[in-house]
RNA sequence: UGUCCGAUGGUGUAAUGGUAGCACAAGGCCCUUUGAAGGCCUUUGUCAUGGUUCGAAUCCAUGUCGGACAACCA
């Protein structure tokens, strides 16, 4: 009966108006190849809003027997880095990984567009590098893309435009360049001749000019509607260092004018973007329609970003939490990053099978964490090792068990799947039980330990609270019971009935772990919603951190393992473990249909 | 204000002129050595008004509401 399939979610997506797009596109024969590409500014780390955009790109690809580049959208100096550009290649090959890396286009180290002739015109091209391709893995590395790579031929695209008389310098202050541009009024200097905007362009490149002295501008419409048609900036001086590029450059291109020139050096045929780019688009279609250019011309579509509830995905407000300390860095657990996602627990399988199930719309919504809640359960319910673990003790003594006696029981490993197997567990006199699993005084419908009141211990016996002890401030510090000995798995009364069934675990053999209790980071489902301030809707409860009381076979514990601790939730090893001292996260707890009936009662 | 875009149960998403379906959530029942999982069942929807049509969630018009953009960021 056992499937082990049932662990991989089939990640398909269901037909959305981009790939109906796609398709269209293929039965039409548009394309030689289907050619997405996924490009973040590598000035932060990748998030769950990410994931839904690799998600797309790289299922386009998969589905529609293309590629997708990994690109670094990197034409700021002042905002990126190199660490960055590390995590996020870190981040997209385990989201990656099984699903659509034979999909991942890359290229050789250091590699940049080569020239080539098409139609009788000079053009320049960088076609991508699958893993696979390579025939020699020890002597050929392979990188992803970078827009600053393009650098010598996006200045080249911008002499042509001023040859074309379709872009001009001008030396407007800042200020002076957004109000012309917001009264429709055309900038003094545009009407230089073209030789004066070749030679003073010339002389930004070298670096004459401070910045923000000057700019270049394309020509376009100083009246138009769309605001992105006025004449909108080319190019910026900038000296600063560039993570990729040095100190090689000294002008840098604007996002709009190097986007949709990248994409055409990569031969990318769908340039899937969210919806704030889309009143850029007629610039994008501008820029590459004024160059001329002799081979196919990408085409940008847009969609509409993922916004979970009760999460912050905005680079700038993640940095925030990171640098003020309200975590602990950027792969803390609470955060919506990939990194944070994976420390978690959660697995890429997990997070595809969410980021694809959303859907693809332009309709801006915010999607219900539950809904990412249930496909963390769902995956991990078919992978997880099962094992009992106590997170708040109260100790339980048989008093009909011998003192010196030791037991080893059968446990199974994951019900949901037969090849897992089984362990040993060890029952002894003394055990340790949930404290919530035991009411002196209970509510209606409470099936779990009570005075006089019976329950069974899973794989074990069914036992019978007899005494409850106290300490002199009337805390209940132990609870003396006795076992039915013979109602053990194939016992006499092994098929007796009880209400409730608890975890727990023989106290002498107990492993000490710390235990890492993660819940949401925010307490309202839209932390930002009326102009609030994210930082005042802060959930105070979002990390408890305790000791508990493990079943020894979590000594062995494996750092790719998932666990669920039977009736509390899912859990996975961190990396502050040692040996000396296991260290787990919840990833998520168990549904608990129990709170909801107590809250009812 | 301008430009562009959008509107299907509580939430998210299908239906591409022909039976409004799926998932999550919620509720009920069953099962259970996990109050999990699983099984069965239920509730709730096409923004409004007109028009075209044998037939409209879908096409058209108007309105209403909502969103994105208006950085020498991406």
């Amino acid at each position: 009966m056992s499937n082990p399939d049932a662990s991989a979610p089939p990640a398909v997506a269901p037909s959305d108006f981009i790939r109906d797009l796609v398709a269209q596109h293929v039965a039409e024969g548009r394309h030689p190849r289907i050619h997405t590409r996924f490009p973040p500014e590598p000035n932060g780390y990748l998030h769950i809003g990410h994931a839904k955009s690799i998600c797309l790109n790289f299922g386009i690809a998969r589905e529609f027997g293309g590629i997708c580049n990994l690109r670094m959208d990197d034409t700021n100096p002042a905002k990126e880095e190199a660490e960055y550009v590390e995590s996020i290649q870190a981040d997209v090959n385990w989201l990656l990984a099984g699903w659509a890396d034979d999909k991942l286009g890359l290229k050789p180290k250091g590699a940049t567009p080569a020239a080539q002739t098409v139609n009788g015109k000079s053009d320049c091209h960088l076609a991508p590098v699958l893993k696979s391709e390579i025939r020699n893995p020890k002597s050929e590395i392979l990188e992803p893309f970078y827009a600053s790579d393009y650098f010598p031929q996006i200045h080249a695209y911008a002499l042509t435009l001023i040859e074309k008389d379709k872009a001009f310098v001008c030396d407007l202050a800042p200020d002076d360049t957004d109000e012309y541009r917001r009264t429709a009024k055309e900038s003094p200097f545009r009407d230089r001749s073209i030789a004066e905007n070749l030679d003073l362009f010339a002389r930004m490149k070298a670096g004459e000019f401070p910045d923000g002295t000057r700019v270049l501008r394309a020509k376009i419409d100083v009246a138009a509607p769309n605001i992105w048609l006025r004449d909108p900036l080319l190019y910026r001086i900038r000296h600063a260092s560039h993570h990729h590029t040095g100190d090689q450059w000294c002008i840098y291109p604007m996002y709009d004018f190097a986007h949709c020139l990248s994409d055409y050096l990569e031969g990318i045929t769908h340039s899937i973007c969210t919806l704030e780019f889309e009143v850029h688009r007629p610039l994008y279609d501008w820029i590459l329609t004024a160059l001329d250019l002799p081979r196919a011309l990408p085409h940008q579509y847009e969609f509409a970003k993922l916004i979970p509830s009760y999460m912050i995905v905005s680079k700038r407000k993640l940095i925030a939490l990171v640098n003020d300390g309200v975590v602990t860095g950027w792969d803390d657990p609470r955060l919506p990053t990939i990194s944070g996602i994976r420390r978690r627990g959660v697995t890429p399988e997990a997070l595809r099978a969410f980021a694809i199930g959303v859907g693809v719309t332009k309709f801006v919504s915010v999607t219900d964490i539950a809904v990412y809640e249930h496909a963390i359960r769902e995956d991990l319910n078919n992978r997880a090792l099962r094992r009992l673990a106590v997170l708040h003790p109260i100790k339980v003594v048989i008093t009909n068990y011998h003192a010196g006696q030791t037991e080893e029981l059968d446990a199974i490993n994951n019900p949901q799947d037969e090849t897992a197997g089984k362990r040993k567990v060890p029952f002894s006199r003394e055990l340790f039980i949930e404290r919530d699993d035991f009411a002196e005084v209970p509510p209606p419908k409470y099936f779990r330990l009570k005075p006089g009141g019976e329950v069974r211990l899973k794989y074990a016996y069914i036992i019978k609270c007899d005494e409850v002890v106290k300490d002199a401030a009337g805390n209940v510090t132990e609870l003396r019971c006795t076992a039915d000995l013979d109602s053990k798995t194939g016992g006499a009364n092994s098929a007796r009935k009880v209400k409730g069934t608890l975890h727990w675990v023989s106290a002498a053999h107990a492993v000490d772990a710390e235990v890492r209790l993660y819940d949401r980071l925010f307490t309202e489902a839209e932390p930002e919603a009326d102009g609030r301030e994210f930082k005042t809707v802060l959930n105070p409860r979002s990390l408890e951190v305790i000791t508990a009381k493990l079943e020894p076979s979590l000594k062995e514990a494996a750092p790719e393992a998932r666990y669920q601790f039977e009736r509390l939730g899912y859990f996975c090893l961190d990396k502050d473990s040692t040996l000396e001292k296991p260290v787990f996260n919840r990833t998520i707890s168990l549904k608990d249909a129990w709170v909801k009936a107590a809250v009812k009662a």
